[in-house]
DNA sequence: GTCTATATACGGATAGAC
DNA sequence: GTCTATCCGTATATAGAC
């Protein structure tokens, strides 16, 4: 009468070693990462590996399927709320994003190299297709701000911008703390204060001209 | 007498070996790049990769510094010009990098990725570290702008914002066509209006507060 | 210099013991 | 479920003919 609990007692090994293969995967990629580390990183066996997941390939895109899914769905939560202000969404947008980057460092960089390797692989994979961008309420939002405030720009401008603020220091981090010579830690404290900046530069992008 | 002619008359097999490793390493990375890829690519045999390159990472670090060189120089040629003025500066940076980027649109994923699967490497086989950042004329520009202009924000985040708003189109362009559903084209035309919108934007940021 | 054929190494996957 | 040992395909690199 058990319902599934044999399944969940070694739960504990599964998670282990997708844990490890998040870490393996988003720091040395697919092509990059061997089974064999990711069995290192874990502390189990290489033949685990094989046991619970089958392959390296089915492996790493449920990591990567879960890391999209994850974000698309923080993202979503927020541009699609009906009493928050289009203002207020992007200071959530960043500030929510930035706290997760400055724990996942690598995670743009792994994303954005993979879907770059294989577009339509990941477009298959999740059902990115279902959210029809005019209907989301933060476009009916931007609509009615450009409007009322004689705003011409292409909104994919504006977006790209955003977008482009939040994560190029992740993706650029070593870069930029090389030229720099600013530690992790002094990296750390300047995402921190964009937080409070990037929707100010964003505000002053809208009415320049 | 002859100089040293009889190399001359093969530079053209090693140099079309030479951008088929371009070609193939900045669309699959290293990792993901086999020797058999670029020798079909360069219409050569795989092993004449070995006999020009000795390995196929010889190969790629020869690529990968040139790549940086061509970078670094051409943005130096700008940044330390003692008579142009720093928005102007910011004009050039900003026309000039996206033209190559138009025409290269995978090498900024490229070297990113590259740069983060082994830091110091790079460091080490460029001479980067010789330009000290407080010497360029740039700085000093900034310097007597930023007190002028009462601007107190740290010029690190103006650095990564331009840096940002040039590069990040191109390293999300797969995404961004997929959610925008615009085509390469478009995507191009976009480009091309950001080299008049970016300096603006910047501009309007370092106002904003 | 350029090719074909081959040596050698490495990495993903499985067999089978415990 | 977890390990050790091993198989086998594939990729780099080299030997040697032309």
């Amino acid at each position: 009468m058990k319902k599934k609990p044999e399944i969940e007692i070694n739960a504990s090994t599964e998670e282990k070693i997708k844990e490890a293969a998040r870490v393996v995967f988003t720091r040395k990629g697919y092509a990059g990462t061997r089974t064999r580390d990711i069995a290192e990183e874990s502390g189990f066996n290489l033949a685990l590996i094989n046991y619970y997941f089958r392959s390296k390939e089915k492996l790493f895109d449920i990591i990567m399927v879960e890391h999209l899914q994850l974000f698309i769905h923080s993202v979503m939560g927020i541009v699609n709320e009906k009493d928050t202000t289009l203002q207020r969404k992007i200071e959530l947008l960043v500030s929510h994003y930035i706290d997760m980057l400055v724990k996942n460092p690598n995670i743009p960089l792994f994303v954005l190299n993979e879907i770059n390797a294989d577009p339509k692989k990941l477009v298959e994979k999740i059902g990115v297709e279902g959210l029809d961008r005019k209907e989301l309420v933060i476009s009916k939002q931007w609509a009615a701000f450009a409007k009322a405030n004689k705003v011409t720009v292409n909104p994919i401008h504006i977006m790209m911008n955003v977008v482009a603020l939040i994560i190029f220091p992740f993706v650029g981090s070593p870069v930029i703390r090389n030229r720099t010579g600013i530690s992790m830690g002094q990296f750390n404290a300047l995402m921190e204060e964009r937080k409070k900046l990037i929707p100010v530069w964003v505000n002053a992008m809208l009415v320049s001209k």
